[in-house]
DNA sequence: TCAATAATCGAACAGACATTAGATTATTTT
DNA sequence: AAAATAATCTAATGTCTGTTCGATTATTGA
């Protein structure tokens, strides 16, 4: 057996897909390629035609789901709503896409760690396997950034709030963190038949946050 | 070589507090049993004359967490302040507590799904194997309920707030579900030689929280 | 249609790791 | 001071897992 007919060959999105899945469930480490493969249907093995190796697996999960993320918040942050609007909105999206695909939420919090984690190839190794394990470091730090900016787009919109008198004046790192944390518990505790939708939990989150800001 | 000096005696908490460094940095799957033991000079073979195996050795560690935050926060969930200032110092209690013990708060958060994560002892395994499964399973067990009367407390005093109009009327479960969120997120992002205090931090977050449910 | 390429598989390997067994030495109890 | 117990070690075992290799088959392009 080799090579599935074209309409059940798999793409590189249906494993991130799956992975996502599988990752949130049991942890980076606890999670085999041997899961992931089967999650699709496929051999361990052939993860290694779509991705160079596991760490190269977990950032290309962690890069898609920030990215997601950022397509739904960046445009609300650079609009012209008023302050609070601006705010509310944004805590929407996030928590809200939070909800919708706990996989990736999850991931997000938990899995970073595991990304740092990535083990230097040994001293003998050859040159390729060096220049791989580089090109993964150069990912991994532009993953950093992207999140930073991510968590920017907050602190910014929470200071120009207080700037134009929007917003009570707060230590905008400290209330970003408040936030932010907030939201990401959401896809620690968050199942899908609780008493209420993403769309009510985001609410009631937004609410209070905008509470706490009210001047 | 075999047994130390009394006074070099490594006892079961120093096993505890060196196991919820470890736990911290690498996360449990990532964390050999050898990791462990190097922290306290003994080989990994010793540590099975403290604790039974590595879920075990997990489970005391996220026990002795809990009960020490809970030693601090029971008190004042039980005394009769008016709400405002009981959830302000319950506050405090929390999130300093998560700052000063950065091991056991990381490890509270991120190493609970390996709890569960545990597996079962094969079928062929020994009578005696399958009774350790069982207690394990049951140790865990009451360690969940604890931690669910953790998160009581909280509700209870919200609630109690709201009840007798100290507090803005706010969905207890979610409230409490936010409140928690940030302070958790705290123990992720905490450095010590950061800007701002424990103490700072902790005063910032009550804030913000008050302010939320000031009526 | 035929070569090139893409996607998959089975098998095998080497390394790591949790755990056990048995020996050895320090402390405590009788 | 002898016997029992506690704490540690070294060595070995078995299993699991990421990864590589070479073969095999589907698709695509010339």
């Amino acid at each position: 057996m080799a090579r599935k007919p074209a309409d059940q060959s798999v793409s590189r999105e249906d494993i991130l897909l799956a992975a996502a899945d599988v990752l949130q469930r049991n942890g980076y480490d606890a999670t085999t390629m041997k899961d992931i493969a089967a999650a699709v249907n496929l051999t361990a093995a052939s993860l290694y035609h779509h991705f160079r190796n596991k760490d190269a697996l977990l950032l290309a999960v962690l890069e898609a789901g920030l990215e997601t993320v950022l397509n739904q918040i960046e445009p609300i942050a650079y609009s012209s709503l008023p302050s609070a609007e601006k705010l509310r909105q944004m805590i929407y999206a996030h928590v809200i896409g939070l909800t919708q695909n706990t996989a990736i939420g999850a991931s997000m919090v938990f899995e970073i760690r595991s990304l740092m984690g990535a083990k230097e190839p040994p001293t003998n190794a050859s040159i390729a396997d060096h220049q791989t394990y580089k090109d993964f470091v150069q990912r991994r730090a532009t993953f950093f950034e992207r999140r930073d900016q991510f968590e920017n787009l907050f602190r910014v919109v929470v200071r120009e709030g207080i700037e134009n008198h929007s917003f009570h004046p707060v230590d905008v790192g400290i209330f970003t963190k408040t936030m932010l944390g907030a939201h990401n518990w959401v896809g620690v505790w968050y199942k899908p038949e609780g008493r209420l939708s993403g769309q009510q939990i985001a609410e009631l989150i937004a609410e209070t946050l905008l509470r706490s800001l009210k001047p």
